[in-house]
DNA sequence: GAAAAATATTGAATAGACTCAAAATTAAAG
DNA sequence: CTTTAATTTTGAGTCTATTCAATATTTTTC
């Protein structure tokens, strides 16, 4: 048997989960008090606090279960890579914004990046870091498969440069939560980045 | 004449400023409360919050100013840059970093760019951005000036490339402050991530 | 099944960032 | 130099995230 006290633990951890995410579409991170979390989750505020260490732990785990999606999109895109470096990236890359930004307002990735850099030894800061660096590694990935199809030359470092290439579409990310840029703009800004390097590495 | 309220504000602001980045250098950020900033520069807590919009305002402010003198030695490095495209980014690389750590700790770091993510239009939050996009530049410019020099392929789009090289090096140094990481392994990390791309545009 | 031990819940209390209406200071007008 | 207007300062008060000692619940022991 289960226990009744992990059942209750589960039932209670799902109920602030749920509370929380809707709360914060609704009002956005900031309006909403743990007070408010608690009382629809119909447990005490120090109940909250024992399920969560902070205010925004409970962001970022909702963020993380975001990102979990984000890299199951990614995946597909690596099975089976657009047939040119430039394609693939740039579905790789569109794959990526596509799916952050359905669930999710700026003001929310803002905070969740914020208090991941802010709090990084946080255990869901910690979930959250861990999440980031799968996608950076199906990037590398990504360029490991171009290489085996013959799209990509095989004489350059996939690991580093799929780093590289993550870093900047994620540091790119950043820069579009930071400001009213269309997702549009920033797939275009991030395309003509890869550029350079999409063509370096074609395969001649 | 200035006028006797242009001089003490000019004072006071010097006065808070310089008493909290003493008190951040000597107990942290998250330590150091408004009210002791406020005893120290002699002013009530009201006034301090004339003078800045939040608490993390300040901190960004005396941020920028790092940053400031950081652009200040990239500027020497574009001037007379390295022989190689490695060794000229590295030299970039290496500068940024090494200015970026003598006066401001992992924590300070963390927190202004967590503010300057969070809070992207508050003024000193603008600044800092402002800043960033000049270093970003800067790394553009080394690009363009090794071409100039002949020492880099004239055929690649030294903007784009610039842009995705300094938004790597910036990913890096985030990373680098959420972690316990020592700056050599930072730098080495970034070399390793340069390498495809410094040997795919040197000039052949 | 009762007592003891382990684990969880609770909400009143704490702490510190931030506000705002009254008081004080400086500048401008006469 | 007074009076009036424009700015600034001030600190007590507000708001909320977070804590913690008391209480309650569940599990284990015998």
């Amino acid at each position: 048997m289960t226990g009744l006290r992990a059942k209750q633990k589960a039932n209670r951890t799902e109920r602030i989960l749920t509370a929380a995410t809707c709360l914060f579409r609704e009002q956005g991170y900031d309006a909403v008090r743990i007070e408010d979390i608690a009382e629809i989750a119909e447990v005490s505020v120090g109940t909250f606090y024992n399920y969560f260490q902070t205010k925004g732990d409970i962001l970022v785990a909702i963020v993380s279960l975001e990102v979990e999606e984000v890299l199951l999109a990614g995946a597909a895109v690596v099975a089976r890579p657009p047939a040119t470096v430039a394609g693939a990236l740039q579905r790789l890359v569109g794959v990526y914004y596509d799916h952050s930004v359905v669930y999710l307002s700026k003001e929310m990735w803002r905070t969740a990046m914020a208090l991941s850099i802010l709090n990084p030894d946080t255990p869901f800061s910690r979930r959250y870091s861990d999440l980031d660096g799968l996608l950076r590694s199906q990037m590398c990935e990504l360029i490991a498969a171009l290489q085996v199809f013959g799209r990509a030359r095989a004489d350059v470092d996939a690991m580093a440069l799929g780093e590289a290439l993550f870093n900047n579409l994620n540091m790119m990310f950043i820069e579009y939560v930071k400001s009213d840029m269309p997702i549009t703009t920033l797939k275009a800004a991030v395309a003509r980045q890869n550029g350079p390097v999409a063509q370096l590495i074609s395969a001649t």
